[in-house]
DNA sequence: GCTTTTTTGTCACCTGGGTGACACATAGGC
DNA sequence: GCCTATGTGTCACCCAGGTGACAAAAAAGC
């Protein structure tokens, strides 16, 4: 068995964590810390569970990854001692983005997101995780897209990328979702990184599959026909 | 010439803008609130400026981008109205990661953080905004790391992703910056998203090109020559 | 309306990177 | 120290998507 590691104020201080919060502020957090051993390929937890604790880590690597639709994993991140994640705990209601595991042998902190908040920053929880989702919560969305993107054909790219547009600028129409905004094929191929020939042809085929039409230069699309050729789960918001 | 949009309590949640916030918040906030018309194609404000205003997309659709090492632009985002936009300056002393720019005419309002902030949360800035770093900070790293690799080859994406690894898991060692981990060229590829032999390939290249070496199972990486192969300009940090 | 510019559609051809296969090297486990 | 599992190096081959080129269709000016 391994030693359990001491977390004092100045093992978090050695660790560069909470630079911004003061010798008190840390000591009380660490009173509500919970301290546990997680053994290398633990699964600390999974994507799409509901987030309701916040780590720090304390030692060891961690790793976040995501499942990619034909089931390849997307290593998204290494974290290293001293950075905190299961972001996602900050925000309301919101589920756990990536999958978490132990790419060594670690020990992490885990505490309360509400506890976190209310020590650190002296302003009630409910107002601050409002706060990050209207700011931060953008970046969010995008960095999901792009990590979709990583390990994704063009045309699973231009989907995603149409979804996208589609929650922003779609207004319901009586052949389906009528995005309001003049869009070239250029732009969508800098928005999906491909050439605009490329994108052309895609397109033409999603027209021919009836996953989207036009009408002059508007796009009318079809959410659920887009998620199956991103490869997503259908709908469940 | 266009008409100035009224900015009042009912506009902004029309909007669903600020939706946590209280009408009293709301009203204070738009008394600080700069409204300005851009017309389609102007610049707000470019990549790597300082960020000292926050902005609300009031109408038009406004368009956030990146210069790609190849002079190629990145179409990272499309803003829809009601969004916020320019987050970066809800971090202390944070640049500008991307161009903005409206993609029709748009009218805007410019905040300045500080009064966001203390506004909508009654919370000293400062404390505020380095909570966020020390949270979504990493988030925003990693966007920042993704959507550069949207327009990279597999060599360029190794040396971001070594980059990063080396700024969280280096130590100055007598030849280069030694990362402290074990990482196989398995776990290399699912974190730049390519096969297991490629980025052999291309580490063996990056080794005769001097720009890393091995010692064992270690890494040893030249960041400066990491940077010029990955396309970044020489580090300022 | 007619002209100019921008966008779309479709080629043929090239290339970076994926795949499968297999030999060799290394590192743990015991 | 030996054995087994895991990582590395290097093929030959294939394919998605990039590139350049050009015609047709739409929009935008005027």
């Amino acid at each position: 068995m391994v030693r359990t590691p001491i977390l004092n104020v100045a093992t978090v201080r050695r660790l560069k964590a909470f630079s911004w919060a003061t010798d008190r502020q840390v000591e009380r957090l660490l009173g509500h810390m919970r301290l546990q051993y997680v053994e290398k390929r633990t699964v600390l937890f999974n994507e799409g569970i509901p987030s309701d604790s916040l780590y720090l880590l304390v030692s060891g690597v961690a790793k976040l990854s995501l499942r990619s639709p034909d089931d390849e994993r997307v290593l998204v991140s290494l974290v290293a001692p001293g950075e905190l994640f299961g972001i996602t705990s900050l925000m309301p209601g919101m589920h756990r983005a990536f999958r978490s595991e132990a790419f060594s042998d670690c020990w992490v902190g885990a505490v309360r997101p509400e506890v976190f908040v209310t020590t650190l920053l002296d302003c009630p929880f409910a107002e601050f995780s409002a706060m990050m989702e209207g700011t931060v919560g953008r970046w969010f969305a995008l960095l999901y897209r792009y990590t979709r993107f990583q390990s994704s054909s063009l045309r699973q790219k231009l989907a995603l990328a149409l979804l996208e547009l589609a929650r922003k600028f779609g207004v319901q129409d009586a052949r389906g979702t009528l995005l309001i905004l003049q869009l070239t094929h250029e732009d969508l191929a800098d928005l999906v990184g491909a050439s605009r020939q490329k994108v052309t042809e895609h397109m033409k085929e999603l027209e021919r599959r009836q996953v989207l039409l036009r009408d002059r230069r508007k796009l009318i699309v079809h959410p659920d026909r887009l998620r199956e050729t991103a490869g997503l789960p259908p709908d469940e918001k």
